[in-house]
RNA sequence: UCCCGAAUAGCUCAGCCGGUUAGAGCAUCUGACUGUUAAUCAGAGGGUCGCUGGUUCGAGCCCAGCUUCGGGAGCCA
């Protein structure tokens, strides 16, 4: 028996007249002799030509777009023009049919959103294909540059007690019975009776068990899934997503940042040098879909310039209070063209002002570090007041264009008092919080860490504008299907 | 959750001022052709016009509510 081959080796070869055996799904099938078959080991098909004068009537009939079919066969220089290399069949065998009649693809562009509600058979188009074909490389590469670097990979609890965290709305973990919960003397639920004895949810992060383990190994990276039960309806956010993050023992904000900097860089060139194929058919991609566009909502770049100016160029950084002076004194603030007009310190920037930074103003990625403490959480280490006497944290958010912020982190408040006395200011409970609070009790000392949203990195790189488009299966509001 | 928009064939869409039997392209099926490249040519089938109610002699079209989808905002990563 001839060993299967996989098309991606297949197109690539340059033996020809020798005997292969390759297996697939069926992409078009035209003229009753050209099949055009894909494995998914790369996005291209290879042609597979069917001899169909010896071929029974009712085996042509079976081959049909979707359907699984191996072939046996002779590796021939193609004899037609637009592919180099075909596959003249001697014998086809369908594993599995696919009746045409039902199967919802089509050899014709599909919407992206008649794509989301066949999420489960998406893979098999060439823009899921390249689309997490990248996700993948990003993945792998996220692996690599920490262990490059000598970052312990930790994986936090997806199951936590803890609800100080303030990162959003939770989801419950529960085994009591919904109809019949057990009771308390004062008629509440008893979470006691509960499986693990107390209240629990899915994590919203897991930097505070990162931290712990970050005061021992020194640094460390986090990469899991986490969960927002926010009825957040966007083309950014889900209820379920990955995120990446770090913490660096010894590692003060400019440190913090540079990581975070050298990392998207380093995700970045992987992609680019990884995915060469994937990337330029998004890119090719994008400059379709952009031509249907009115010429002042077009970008600049495409794709892969907008990749590489990433790379070759420095983010820009801001601190807040030099933000709110540009925003103050730009065009869309002076003329009210701003929804929300800038004109006290202290406000939270809204995305318009963000936008407007990143793609007007800097038109790269920017850094805004060192916001007003009221609008940040609780660990966050507080600055010195300013000679006017506000009060900021060493906080910093990478904002991207197109997407908005991508990054957020911050120096660690790692002195005691301080601390503490934030968290009672919040009211954010201590004694929940007790172990977490070890780590400044024995052993303090600066540290610093951040997250990254996984999905709008792959958003960012593969071009895609709605997050929903580059997880397998997206988890939102009113939806969880699949 | 709020604001705006949309929902018509498997898909993408047209459907005029409310008026006869709701159309097109692609897909599918049948036939022809057989080195095609989203093949081509000829023909056929395919519709509870999202749901519920209302206005009207008459509703795909107007009104109300609901559902779902899309874009934007908020929450954030």
């Amino acid at each position: 028996m001839i060993k299967r081959e996989k098309i991606k080796e297949l197109l690539a070869a340059t033996a020809f007249n020798r005997e292969v055996s390759v297996m697939g799904w069926v992409r078009t099938f035209r003229n009753n002799q050209f099949i055009a078959l894909n494995d998914g080991s790369c996005m291209g098909n290879i042609q597979v030509v069917v001899n169909f004068n010896n071929t029974p009537e009712e085996l042509l009939k079976r081959i049909t777009t979707g359907a699984a079919i191996s072939v046996k066969g002779t590796l021939i220089e193609s004899l037609g023009k637009g592919q180099r290399v075909e596959v003249k069949a001697s014998s086809i065998e369908i594993l599995g049919d696919s009746d045409p009649e039902r199967y919802p693809l089509q050899p014709k562009k599909h919407s992206l959103e008649f794509l989301r509600e066949i999420a489960h058979l998406r893979f098999r188009t060439n823009t899921f294909n390249a689309i997490f074909k990248v996700r993948h490389a990003l993945a792998f590469a996220v692996h690599q540059f920490y262990n490059e670097r000598g970052f312990v990979y930790m994986h936090t609890p997806i199951i936590t007690a803890s609800d100080a965290e303030g990162a959003g709305e939770m989801f419950r973990v529960t085994t009591i019975d919904p109809e019949n919960p057990p009771r308390t003397t004062e008629g509440k639920i008893d979470y006691n009776e509960d499986f693990f004895g107390r209240s629990t949810n899915l994590t919203v992060s897991g930097q505070l068990e990162g931290e712990l383990a970050a005061m021992a190994f020194g640094q460390i990276y986090t990469f899991g899934p986490t969960f927002r039960a926010e009825n957040s309806n966007t083309t950014r956010h889900l209820a379920e997503f990955w995120m990446i993050e770090p913490e660096v023992a010894f590692a003060d904000l400019e440190d913090n940042m540079k990581l975070a900097e050298d990392m998207l860089k380093y995700l970045i060139r992987y992609a680019l040098d990884n995915c060469g194929e994937e990337l330029e058919f998004l890119n090719t991609r994008l400059l379709e879909e952009e031509k249907s566009k009115p010429q002042h909502e077009r970008s600049e770049l495409s794709l892969i310039d907008k990749l590489n100016f990433c790379l070759n160029n420095d983010f820009e950084h801001l601190t807040y209070t030099e933000a709110i002076a540009i925003l103050k004194a730009s065009k869309p603030n002076q003329k009210k063209q701003f929804k929300y007009l800038i004109d006290e310190w202290g406000a939270d920037l809204q995305s318009e002002h963000e936008r407007y930074l990143v793609e007007k103003h800097f038109k790269k990625p920017v850094i805004l570090t060192d916001y007003p403490a009221d609008i940040k959480s609780f660990y966050m280490r507080q600055n010195e007041p300013d000679d006017q006497g506000r009060k900021t944290v060493a906080a910093m958010d990478i904002l991207f264009p197109g997407i908005g912020e991508i990054v957020g982190g911050s120096q660690r408040e790692e002195r005691l008092d301080r601390l503490t006395q934030r968290m009672r200011d919040l009211n954010i409970p201590e004694e929940e919080l007790w172990w977490f609070l070890d780590t400044r009790r024995f052993g303090s000392a600066p540290h610093s860490g951040f997250g990254l949203g996984f999905e709008r990195l792959v958003l960012f790189v593969t071009g895609m504008t709605n997050i929903r488009d580059v997880i397998a299966f997206p988890r939102f509001p009113r939806n969880a299907e699949f």
